[in-house]
DNA sequence: CATTCTCCGACTCATACGGTCTTCTACAGT
DNA sequence: ACTGTAGAAGACCGTATGAGTCGGAGAATG
């Protein structure tokens, strides 16, 4: 359940090493999929992605590669996990409004929603910036509601 | 991304229709299929499986069905949603260490895990009797941390 | 005892994720 | 201008697993 798909994973990893390498330059997709020994050809397909979802600008040729299009810290999870997965949620019937034929009698979908809409105010308040240092707190500034997320149905 | 199954969403479905009944007698997993028009039989399974995994009793033959095993306010969302879909989380190193090759290299993984505990606290707070009351506070006094859940990396 | 009702486990089908291959285009240095 | 490198883009396939279906076992009632 809830399985985040492995591209969305390997999308945070390479934004996490971009993110490290502050050096600025850019990286090849090689590079990085050599760095955690992960398919390359895969790992290329998801940088492309994520460059055309403007998360990240590439630059063809010699020396070329990628470098992040923002801060590491103005990357949220969530912005790379929709731009890779696309913006699927938690039930059918969210994004797709006609995708279940269930939502006259479903008496679920508004709880359900704000399940959903609590889980994306937790992704949104994790930035790039937040996985490349592993010290604590600080960063949280960033997060929604002071890093607290309220479920109240 | 973060698809929840919709046999989890059903199964939803039914804890929260035998809620509502407090007739206390069992209803057949027929007549709920009817309630909400899903496929009777897929159902059925959903509700094996619950009863499997103790959230429901089951009594066969004639006037037979389901009930709750235990009261509604005690039941959670995470509960369900674990006994359906089966304990896989949102990464694949989560639950099954030997999943990802990548263990060892992987730096996300510890971030992920946290996000990972976030998400099930949120569900462990939502209990089968919030669903049927569209009421709003008083109940939230069973969740966790009052109700919030704290996002810290 | 027989019939009817319901649960139960095994089974099939479809989707889509994970991964690969091939080709084309763009840039850097010579 | 030429060449080698690196990215972009699309098609392609195998497999995992989700969604849905089927026939049989078992229990209660009469
Ligand atoms: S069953 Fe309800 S909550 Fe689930 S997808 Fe359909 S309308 Fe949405
Ligand atoms: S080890 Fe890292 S790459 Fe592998 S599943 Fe876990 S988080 Fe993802």
């Amino acid at each position: 359940m809830l399985r985040l798909t492995k591209k969305a994973d390997y999308g945070l990893m390479a934004l996490k090493y971009l993110a490290e390498q502050t050096g600025g330059s850019a990286h090849s997709a090689k590079d990085i999929a050599e760095a955690y020994h992960i398919p390359p050809q895969l790992l290329a397909k998801i940088l492309q992605t994520l460059a055309k979802g403007g998360l990240l600008v590439s630059h063809a040729g010699t020396n070329g590669g990628y470098a992040l299009a923002k801060p590491a810290n103005e990357i949220t999870a969530f912005e790379v996990i929709r731009t890779i997965d696309g913006p699927l949620f938690i039930t059918s019937c969210i994004t797709i409004h006609g995708a279940c034929d269930l939502t006259s009698t479903c008496t679920i979908k508004e709880p359900l929603r704000k399940v959903n809409d609590s889980i994306k105010d937790l992704l949104s308040g994790i930035y790039i910036a937040d996985l490349v240092e592993p010290g604590d707190a600080e960063r949280s500034k960033h997060a929604v509601g002071g890093g607290l997320v309220s479920i109240a149905l």
